[in-house]
DNA sequence: AACGTTGTGGGGAAAAATGGGGAAAAAGGG
DNA sequence: CCCTTTTTCCCCATTTTTCCCCACAACGTT
């Protein structure tokens, strides 16, 4: 379970800290991915197996499982950390996320994503928001 | 079961007692978060599962499950109590609830809320406005 | 009055964030 | 194929923060 947000420097080489909570579920390291929305999606590798598995099982023809494997291996990078708690992040990923010198982690739930400063204010409020509807309509 | 109003000092290192009879229902951790009103929901976490599986079901589609999460989990954090009975309020929260130096701890049945001093006397008196209201019409 | 429990404050040790140096590996060009 | 240049990875050092423990004061109880 991974909570919070929390900001982090991005050095010049691109490395980025993770919490020392999230670390300690992530122990045999991670794969990184391009988030559906404007970010890095990190998931350590047990949850990313359950993930691709589910997917491949969905695929009907095989000419659709290659597709759905190049898409979806295809923009995943393993990553693990330094003695310091680091990953590095692949520049072509950080170049999506539009990721600058500051990096937001933010939990949710089984996985982790990895957001630009400004990218996640706007993120964030949308998701409050419509978080707040759906709480709202609980009692129907 | 979590009943009554305790106020309490929040030190310089924004740490908060909490009453020890709230500490013996929650031994293994809280979990915090925004409360609807502006104050701190503190969870313990078994009654935090439970409410956030009953959101996560809630969700229409995926796309929309990823919001909720991003919503719910990254605006949490899970803290402990140290051995006086105290956790340590995250700064983000602390200020979203405008707590300065003092902290009312309030009961609310199966959750516990944290409220900065001056945001509870206005509704504490705006709650016990309505209430004689509701049980005033009762009686027609 | 003495004891136990609880609120309050602070000091010190350990962990974590950040930045940089250098060796090994990879890439590229002759 | 070898040499040079660049990149990557691992380790070290410093500062900051966090967490844990201790001490004391206030209070209620026996």
């Amino acid at each position: 379970m991974f909570f919070g947000e929390h900001p982090y420097r991005v050095d010049e080489k691109g490395r980025v800290p993770l919490p020392p909570k999230f670390r300690r579920e992530m122990k045999e390291g991670v794969v990184l991915t391009k988030g559906m929305e404007k970010c890095i999606a990190v998931y350590p590798i047990a949850e990313w197996k359950r993930l691709s598995d589910s997917l491949a099982a969905k695929a009907v023809t095989p000419a659709n499982l290659r597709k759905l494997n190049r898409a979806i291996f295809g923009s995943a990078f393993s990553a693990s950390f330094d003695s310091q708690g680091r990953i590095t992040l692949p520049f072509a990923l950080r170049e999506y996320a539009e990721i600058g010198d500051t990096a937001i982690v933010v939990g949710a739930n089984a996985s982790v994503e990895l957001w630009g400063e400004d990218e996640w204010k706007a993120e964030k409020q949308s998701a409050e928001e419509q978080a707040s509807q759906i709480i709202e309509s609980f009692g129907e």
